[in-house]
DNA sequence: AGACACTGTGAAAGCGCTTTCAAAACTCTT
DNA sequence: AAGAGTTTTGAAAGCGCTTTCACAGTGTCT
């Protein structure tokens, strides 16, 4: 307690750490709108008003106070605004993992969309866990966001449904219906069911199936769609030839390496999605199965990545950019009020170089004797 | 005057479109500080001392205090926290494309660490651009962020040491001093060099570099430690074999198509990042050249795939879940009023499945007539 | 011409918190 | 025990903006 003087002065440098240089002309937050009311000639009501589009104002002090909008070279703080006005032009944006190869595509598409509509995204990352959810967006509420996206995510539909009570919600993956709430369903079932029938088209009989997370929405789906087209062309699903999986490059592995392994036999392989669809090939490779040649194989999602393997993996596309595009623009059409109707692409297959018709009537040539010629 | 009261009710609700389940006790914004202050018969000031450590308060107000925050739930309000105390607990991060493979673990190092701290990450993309970044830093000081981390970016190192007058800036990517910033740079040279020792080491002469964009430090880095490596074991670099690349997985397979197509020999491909090695996997893929045994292939960064593609990729550990972690410290550190003295680890090279001995005296199995000699 | 809408505008009251300022309550000195 | 020096505390003034309220100014209708 003794060098009081000091403390003080270094408190305050602490305290507010920067903003020392004013003055910049370049530097936002310097004017404000009490100077641009001053500069105009009017009340900071009637500046707010025109900047909000709240009133009618006349034309002559719209034209004032816009000039000096643009010779002060004003700029709105959000930070008051939101103090103010209750919003806050920021909409919560609630993911599994930043890094998803998958979610990702989508946060572009959330961002490109909010940002062009002057809205900021503030992304969080659930880690795939619903308490980790639920701590997330009580983040997002105590910032308040004037809005949240979620993406798929594990919580229930209920708790979204209360959330929703509080805030506009949009929400993907789920078909969903509450007050305040919108939800943007991609057709995972027809996804899969394209995938399979596939398979099946090019003769392709016993066909392993590696599932996502079952208690994902998608994962559940996509499998329901694939043993529907089994049911379809008349297969019954075999339980030996469905894998446990949980959407994670390493679990593809592991399925598909306890699939060669169990020694039953199977011609092509379906990741639920992409990401175990590598692992898979890793797995197949490491055994020295080719594919297409000996196993054929088909991801899901079309992530990045998917054209750029060896070989460039058959896939259903899913279409997260405008997945995310659409849950922005959704968003913004809760937050004008108008009920938002939008309906997202149907899936489509990207048959690439991962499958082709069965080698021959034999599933496996497991060890094969023949060396797997280069051609 | 008539209906006072009724005004009254219709106001609370008009000005603030949503939140109408109040006294839910889960509802954050609800709880003021003003009532705290109440609850616990101290003024508000007081709360706010106790609440940000300003000041020296009695035990027995603040367990006053303490117990009246923790009975009404309270939560306070960063955004009347930013408009009156100038902070607003929330740090702007800018990125190159926030799908990235290659940024979005550093995105997440970050987040983990800023939330840890109590702070929020602002994520916005820069989208390659320099103008683009430009017009990102400027909408987070719009949004009144209490500092900006860049990651590499492209930015002149003049704009930020500008930038970092107003705000505590960190940089990725840059060995560059500025009051206010601190920059982390990862060791690229080193990193590339350990690369083509590598394919040195194991016989390759004639290796082929795809470059990365040269006008981002990473990529002339990168190219300029491949070099050194080369002239450190005699071997000229030929320019022919040094190809140009931007980091996307579509330049690098152009880049190896067109080395292929050149005619000119060789054993082993080094690519500046992963992303154009995977392009250039598929480019050999396409022309019959096997990896490793006709082709050795090398990439950059360690991105979560390159550990499942096939073959498994041979690559140069790029940290950079830690280059977030340690962005997001330095942060902390700077704003805390600290110097940060942080280091980033050095380089390692990831040996997999990608890279082995060149297969004979003969480079390229292809129409190559003249026959380099390994040594 | 007076009553009855509107429309445009400014003054002023916040939004919820931080910080200054000065007074109050202590603790020591002498 | 008075004065000086400290420490704790509350009142009040913002932070920059939105919104309410009330009041002029203009028409419009009987």
């Amino acid at each position: 307690m003794p060098e009081e003087p000091e403390n003080v002065a270094s408190k305050d440098f602490i305290t507010r750490p920067r903003r020392p240089r004013r003055g910049a002309d370049t530097a936002p937050g310097k004017v404000t709108l009490d100077m641009v009311a001053a500069a105009a000639g009017v009340s900071a009501a009637t500046v707010s008003r025109i900047l909000n589009g709240t009133a009618m104002v006349s034309d002559d002090k719209r034209a004032a106070v816009d000039e000096a909008i643009a010779r002060l070279g004003f700029v709105p703080n959000p930070v008051a605004r939101g103090l103010a006005g209750g919003r806050t032009l920021s909409i919560g944006v609630v993911t599994q993992a930043i890094d998803s190869p998958f979610y990702g595509g989508a946060l572009r598409g959330i961002e490109d969309t909010l940002t062009a509509a002057g809205y900021s995204p503030l992304f969080v990352s659930g880690q795939w866990s619903a308490a980790h959810e639920a701590r997330c967006i009580d983040t997002l509420r105590g910032r308040r966001v004037d809005g949240i996206i979620v993406l798929t995510g594990r919580l229930s539909d209920a708790a979204l449904a209360a959330t929703a009570r509080e805030l506009p919600v949009v929400v993907t993956g789920r078909s969903l219906r509450a007050p305040g709430l919108v939800a943007l369903d991609f057709d995972n079932f027809q996804g899969a069911r394209l995938a399979t029938q596939h398979l099946l088209a090019l003769g392709h009989r016993r066909i392993g199936f590696i599932c996502g997370d079952l208690k994902h929405p998608d994962g559940k789906e996509r499998l329901r769609g694939h043993r529907s087209a089994l049911a379809d062309a008349g297969i019954r699903a075999e339980p030996a030839l469905e894998l446990p999986g949980n959407f994670t490059e390493a679990s593809g592995l592991a399925a598909a390496e306890r699939l060669i392994d169990s020694g039953e036999a199977f011609t092509a392989l379906f990741a639920s999605n992409d990401q175990m669809a590598f692992g898979a090939a890793l797995a197949l490779h490491r055994r020295r199965l080719r594919v297409p040649d000996d196993v054929s194989l088909v991801g899901f999602d079309d992530v990045a990545g998917s054209v750029y393997c060896v070989p460039p993996l058959t896939t259903v596309h899913h279409p997260v950019h405008e997945l995310g595009e659409l849950a922005a623009r959704a968003m913004l059409q809760l937050l004008a009020g108008e009920m938002p109707t939008l309906a997202l692409p149907a899936p489509r297959l990207m048959v690439r170089e991962s499958t082709r018709e069965p080698r021959s009537p034999r599933a496996r040539p497991q060890r094969d004797p023949a060396a797997p010629s280069p051609r």
